[in-house]
DNA sequence: TCACCTTGTTAATGAGCGTTAACGCATTTC
DNA sequence: GAAATGCGTTAACGCTCATTAACAAGGTGA
């Protein structure tokens, strides 16, 4: 039947599809990968895709409402745990999305360069899940930072997204060994362009 | 018939076209836009480009190759001119690359999106480029923080041109009014990020 | 053993698109 | 004035590619 209800066991088919679709997509863009190469990168052959996917659209939209709604909810739960010291919760964001942005750097490359290849529907919902994000940024942001005028705390917000967001543009370091130093340094940057927006 | 027969010669074709296909290219990817809609940008229909250009990977290969080489150039012009105090010369910099991000947006984003379209020598000739100007920007950093270890002076400009290449995704604000109210922030941010880097 | 569902396969279809061909028409040049 | 050149046009070609059709084999349950 639907494949929702079980997550523990190995990554099932439609997941090692998503996974290596989005290393694709990352890599040549949307448009640049066929359902070919996505088919063998999972060992299958092209149309086989189709028994998991009702086409190559599904795969992208499925990817970006994934990650959207991800890290909204990662984002609202670290809001309601560390609730109290705006300091502290605006640590908690910014090392969530270094998390994410390191783990899942095809994801974070997509998710912001593909957007309009959806269909409306789609492309309507990952939006609002992406305004809500900013928003919880936002409000903690201005905790933090009392002075700072809601349209300038947009813009922070989104300038350290783009800083948080360069991941892929570093070495590989960060995976292997001393990735810790990496989310370190991020972390401090994205603090030091805060305070100094503010 | 020429609306402007004035001083600054107007627009020639190739550059019209140039723009066009560079906003186009950056809404919606370089394989996601047709020939037909590049030429109908400009008030020409589809194969009439080929008046001005081998082809369509001809226009994104001159775009990438102009934006790296006056990004370098400006960079160097920069570093030449105020010689002498590593701090101004990391203010000035930092203000030319606000100045392009702000001007070229559709070039900004194009930049570190479409690389990999483009033929093996144009990629590895712009490729070359990038890392001419990313050293540059090294040197200098590394001036004002010298304690700052080189492959931690390369990851932090990365992450700053992240951020600072983050003005696609912020209002359009910056260009009606204020649009100096964008750019001063983002400079700040830019020198928080590297103050808490090193 | 016999359906039957799942998960593949390969071949065919049909649309989209970059590119080229063939032609028209100002304007310039000899 | 005729030829050449610059700059367009529309029509056609050929290739890529997402999608569908038709078919096959393994596993499961009655």
């Amino acid at each position: 039947m639907l494949p929702w209800p079980c997550e523990p066991t190995p990554p099932t088919r439609r997941e090692q599809i998503l996974k290596e679709a989005a290393r694709l997509f990352a890599e040549r863009g949307f448009h640049g990968v066929g359902v070919d190469e996505i088919g063998a990168a999972v060992g299958i052959s092209g149309p086989g895709l189709y028994r998991h996917f009702p086409g190559k659209d599904a795969m992208l939209a499925e990817l970006l409402v994934g990650i959207s709604g991800r890290l909204l909810t990662g984002g609202k739960r670290r809001v309601a745990e560390a609730d109290g010291d705006p300091e502290a919760v605006l640590d908690s964001l910014i090392e969530g999305h270094i998390d994410f942005a390191i783990d899942d750097r095809p994801l974070i490359t997509l998710h912001d360069r593909e957007l309009d290849r959806l269909r409306d529907s789609d492309r309507k919902l990952v939006r609002q899940l992406q305004r809500q994000y900013v928003e919880l940024w936002v409000e903690v942001v201005r905790q933090v930072y009392p002075g700072l005028p809601e349209p300038t705390a947009r813009s922070a917000v989104h300038s350290v997204f783009g800083l948080l967001n360069s991941t892929p543009h570093l070495g590989r370091r960060g995976r292997c060994r001393g990735g810790g130093a990496t989310a370190e340094l991020l972390h401090r940057m994205a603090r030091g362009a805060f305070g100094a927006a503010g």
